[in-house]
DNA sequence: TCATGACATGACCAGGTGGTCATATACACG
DNA sequence: CGTGTATATGACCACCTGGTCATGTCATGA
């Protein structure tokens, strides 16, 4: 399948794939180490060797090289959600989550910057079309866990006497502070996620999942109550 | 107790209250709008009617404005907490963790402008000192969680199977995008929590803690099954 | 050999930034 | 009144930004 992008001019798309791949890296690291406002497209030509104009002939301006990216980054989400929980579709409500998160995590591995891109536009008010950006990438609380969430209600997995809304938003609570913590060391609180190999971070994420299960007072704790 | 800052100049701290109330409230305005970098000195003092001589007289640089801003944010985040939590003090471990979530609604509510702030921060990678600046608004993971699910914890009040800081991982997690998601509508998973009444706002809380304390399962759906 | 068209270039532009400073003003005190 | 001091001012500076465009290079094909 050959590469196309509206937002990129057919000029770039022409470019030799080595000179692309070297384009798309150092954008995507600028983007990602300064958000959109502040990247500098100065920089950009600068560490490639380019002259700014040929920048100019590829993009329309900094909204399509911007653009361009993000397209990108969902691309690349999309596959590694599919690949991640497509096979061995386990049934268990709490298995799943546990493989979107391991998945999350593989994304991220993979491909920090674009994921930095992302927590970027997350929190700067004036990213160009910000708001249909990220609602593409809003599958994970609606579009994931919401049918599963209403799956797993009906078949009585999880409790009833909660509004569904209300548990989406606590998974997604979760699994979003999850990544962030995984990625900024800051916001782990203390927990050391950061340098964690993937097998601790498996007993982390059980863990976690545990408590999701079964809060925490915990089945334990409840039983020698009774 | 008279005001004095160290990063404010003498010549500030000598203006008639009203006008460095103004410069604060302006000043406060223009950062929670557009973080720190991309904050202008020259929108600050146009729409203040001053000339931005007058400002670096009161300030030494534009990181001392913001640092000066930023004391005053923990000083009555501080404050807010204090007020919110200090009088009936509960016994009970999830009667406390409402409690300090409703203290961070009414201090969100008051003064949403410095909360914005903190969240650019927390977003913004090169703040000056922002380490330095975020490790003051730690309190609430460290500070307070903390102790209160260690001595939870020896009471027997929540489960002794899940390592503590997995726990205060989650209650973090779960407090921090509460609060993001009452401010910013894009986070709060459709719930709507920004239009809410305190009493509607009320009933939310609750939802959400008895998830906390009985997780996703719940009690009735654990007693029906046996 | 020459013409065509795709691609590369960097000087240049207008507009914005944080920061400076010589000068003007107002007010208190003798 | 005159003098000194604290405050106010805005033109100005160097630097950086996204964006433009006239000019140059070069491979292709006739």
């Amino acid at each position: 399948m050959k590469k196309k992008s509206l937002s990129a001019n057919a000029t770039f798309n022409n470019l030799p794939l080595e000179k692309q791949e070297a384009i798309i890296h150092e954008t995507v690291r600028e983007f990602a180490a300064n958000g959109y406002q502040k990247a500098s497209l100065n920089t950009i030509v600068k560490n490639l060797g380019i002259a700014k104009g040929s920048l100019y002939q590829y993009f329309r301006n900094k909204e399509a090289i911007f653009y361009f990216v993000f397209e990108e980054f969902t691309h690349r989400v999309k596959q590694t959600v599919k690949d991640g929980t497509g096979q061995e579709r386990s049934a268990d409500f709490f298995d799943r989550v546990k493989q979107v998160m391991l998945a999350a995590i593989t994304f991220v591995d993979r491909y920090p910057d674009y994921f930095q891109i992302y927590l970027k536009v997350l929190f700067e008010h004036d990213v160009p079309r910000r708001e249909e950006l990220l609602g593409r990438v809003r599958l994970f609380s609606r579009e994931y866990f919401g049918p599963l969430c209403e799956e797993a209600r009906e078949k009585g997995v999880i409790r009833r006497d909660i509004p569904v809304a209300t548990l989406i938003f606590l998974l997604d609570a979760f699994f979003d502070r999850f990544l962030q913590g995984y990625v900024q060391p800051y916001l782990d609180g203390g927990l050391g996620m950061a340098k964690m190999s993937r097998k601790e971070l498996t007993v982390k994420i059980d863990e976690m999942i545990e408590v999701l299960r079964g809060g925490f007072v915990g089945e334990e704790a409840e039983k020698v109550k009774k």
